[in-house]
DNA sequence: TTGACTTAGTGTTAAATATACACAATAGAA
DNA sequence: TTCTATTGTGTATATTTAACACTAAGTCAA
C-alpha cells in the first residue's frame, strides 16, 4: 500500500469482446472467472490497466495473457463508468472489440486464465458485471462497421470463398442476402479470389 | 494525501469538444488555461473526474462550470491514453463532443473559467496537451454522424430555414450541395417548416 | 455407379435513389 | 425604383439497388 493521492481515484480496467467465426455462427470468447466477485461466472477477458502502458497495450496484453491471442484486429469501443458496475470499488472500464481469424486462434489452448471458451453469441451465458451491455455495444458496433467497411476479412482465414464471407455477413447482420448481388458488390471493391 | 492504493493509478479526466454554428462557419468552444501546465494556452473544456460521478456526469459538470452550458447534446467520443499526454503525471482522458444551439449558449458569458471563447474550427489556435488530436477526432465523428443521422438540429435554433440547415451541412462537410436535392432529402425524413 | 442432394457460380430486368440543371418571386439595400 | 441577394420550386438522366432461376460440380448413400 504505497501509492497515495490527494483525491480518490477510480481503478481502470480494459475489457475485450473477442469475436470469431466458425463458418456458422458468430462466436464470442469468454473467460470463467477464477476469483471473486462473480467467481465461476463467465466474463469478458480483461483486467487492470498498468500505469505505464496505454489502453491499447493493456488490451493486447490481457488478450495474450488470458487467451493466448496475438496480433488481432483491435479497436476501442466505449468507456463504461456506471458507479456500481463493480461491487468492490469504483472501476471504470475502457472496452475494446477484437476480431480473430479461426486459423490464428488455435493458440487459445495456451490460455492461462481459469477457462476460456468460445460461445455462439446467441447462446452466451449470463455475464458478470455489466458485460452484457458491453457485448451488446460491441455487437452493434460490429454490425455498423460491417455494413460500410471491409472488416469482415479479419474474421476469416487468408483464403476464403465468397460464400463464407456471405455466411459471415448473414450471421452477423441476421439478414439474408442475395448471392449474386452480394458477389457483385464485394467484387466491385477490388479484391481477389 | 489520504487516498492510498496498492498499485499506482492514472488520473482520469474528461475533455469536451463543444461545437456551435453561427450561420457561417462551424465553431468550437475553447478555454484559456489559467494554470500550469500550458498556462495561457487554449484548451478544450474539461477536468478531473470525481470518484462518485459517472463520466457523463463529469462532462456535464465541467461544461457547466467552465462554460455555463446546460442540457446540451453530449456523446462520448474516445478515450485517449498516450503515456506522456500530460507532462505532470499519467492522465487518461475520456473525451466527449457536444452540440449547442446558439440560442442556448448565450449563457456562455456566465463562464467561471479564465476565458472561454468560440473559434471557427478552421482558425482555432494551437491547443494544449493532445487536444489537437481530440478536436480532429471530434470533427471526423461529427462529419460521419451528420451524413447519416439527423443531429444537425442540435446546432440550430428551434426554428430554422432549410437554407440554414444546408449551410450547416456545407460548413461541416466542406462540400457544396444542390439546393433542390437537399430539400428533397431533408423533407423526405418528415419534419416540418 | 447411379441417383439424390447440397454448394458454387453466373446476367438481366425493374424499381428506387441520387444527381444535374434554370428560372421566377420576394426582401432588402442602394 | 432598381439592383442584388435569397428563397423556393420540378423534371429528366444516370446510378444504384433489388429481385429473380438455372447449370455445373462435388458429396454422400444406396
Amino acid at each position: 500500500m504505497k501509492y497515495t493521492y490527494e483525491f480518490p481515484r477510480a481503478a481502470l480496467t480494459v475489457d475485450c469482446v473477442v469475436f470469431g467465426f466458425d463458418g456458422g455462427e458468430l462466436q464470442v470468447l469468454l473467460i470463467e472467472r477464477a476469483l471473486e466477485p462473480f467467481k465461476g461466472q463467465w466474463a469478458l477477458p480483461g483486467g487492470f490497466v498498468r500505469v505505464d502502458e496505454t489502453l491499447d497495450e493493456a488490451a493486447r496484453r490481457e488478450l495474450e495473457e488470458e487467451a493466448g491471442l496475438k496480433n488481432v484486429f483491435l479497436e476501442q469501443l466505449y468507456t463504461f463508468s456506471a458507479i456500481k458496475r463493480d461491487p468492490r470499488e469504483r472501476v471504470i472500464s475502457v472496452t475494446y472489440y477484437a476480431l480473430v481469424k479461426p486459423t490464428d486462434h488455435r493458440t487459445q489452448a495456451a490460455t492461462d486464465a481459469a477457462d476460456a471458451r468460445w460461445f455462439p453469441v446467441s447462446q452466451a451465458p449470463l455475464l458478470a458485471f455489466d458485460h452484457e451491455s458491453i457485448l451488446d455495444a460491441a455487437l452493434n458496433r460490429l454490425r455498423g462497421k460491417l455494413t460500410y467497411q471491409p472488416i469482415g476479412f479479419e474474421l476469416l482465414p487468408a483464403k476464403f470463398t465468397l460464400s463464407q464471407l456471405q455466411r459471415l455477413y448473414e450471421a452477423v447482420l441476421g439478414t439474408e442476402v442475395d448471392k449474386r448481388n452480394f458477389r457483385k458488390k464485394v467484387l466491385s471493391f477490388d479484391l481477389l479470389i
